[in-house]
DNA sequence: GTTGAGCGTT
């Protein structure tokens, strides 16, 4: 996708490129195009994306027609501010087919019929080059990263609790004494037994309407859903229900109410 | 809505 809306690389002959980093993720290329066309002849502009998200992953290639141009645009955009960032302008080091790059210049190609005859060279898909590099560069947001592990710690850390909250127990310490009130640890014993290895209700709030709304007048929205259709319209065929045993009410039809 | 070392598309 290059700015002049071409597919793919319009002609990397006698063009140089020119990698520029660090600039913002919003930044395309009809923002980058005015400040490196005023310094030379810019042949095309290409900003990789992600192709999962398609945003910009923070660098773009900006392939001048020539040299000194492209020079220029280096000794003068390099650590220029654009959209309130510092961009890096660099010559890029390797093509698009990871060829050895000399100031933007491609000084080496590979030689892909020589090893063609050869399984030297494995038909590498989109996927696999993808999945090779792709994803190990994708370590371009660590904030992002952090906070999903993070979550995950959080996760843990609540489970270890939980584990640990059993190992307090004192009873299996307490070999002594084990008079009556034997018969009240156990009792304690059987409640916690009972309360903590099952389910912990983290809400033991009543409040099971989230809505921001406050009705202060004595509206009943539960009428609403009663009088309403079904209390769960999940699917265009009410009666097409498969799952037999899905039934958290099975007096429903009873409920006159 | 966020992020930030690096090298590229049909």
């Amino acid at each position: 996708m290059s700015h002049f809306g071409r597919s793919g690389p319009p002609d990397i002959v006698d063009t140089y490129s020119l990698l520029v980093l660090n600039i913002t993720f919003r930044t395309t290329a009809d923002d980058l195009f005015p400040l490196f066309d005023k310094y030379g002849k810019v042949v095309d502009i290409f900003i990789p994306r992600d192709r999962r998200t398609g945003d910009s992953r923070g660098f773009a290639f900006v392939r001048y027609k020539y040299a000194d141009e492209a020079q220029k645009a280096v000794d003068r955009l390099d650590g220029r501010v654009v959209d309130g960032r510092e961009i890096t302008v660099q010559f890029a080091k390797y093509g698009p087919n990871a060829e050895r790059v000399h100031k933007g210049r491609i000084v080496e190609s590979v030689p892909r019929s020589r090893y063609r005859s050869q399984s030297r060279s494995p038909r590498r898909r989109y996927r696999d080059d993808y999945r090779d590099k792709g994803y190990r560069r994708r370590s371009r947001s660590r904030s992002r990263d952090r906070y999903e592990r993070e979550k995950y710690r959080a996760r843990d850390r609540d489970y270890r609790r939980r584990s640990r909250s059993r190992s307090v127990s004192p009873d299996h310490s307490r070999g002594r004494g084990r008079g009556h009130y034997d018969d009240e640890r156990r009792s304690s014993s059987r409640s916690v037994d009972s309360a903590s290895p099952v389910r912990r209700s983290p809400s033991p709030r009543r409040s099971s309407s989230p809505h921001k709304n406050s009705p202060s007048k004595g509206e009943s929205p539960d009428r609403h859903s009663r009088d309403g259709r079904s209390p769960t319209p999940r699917s265009a065929s009410p009666r097409g229900r498969p799952a037999a045993s899905r039934s958290p009410s099975p007096r429903n039809s009873d409920v006159d109410e």
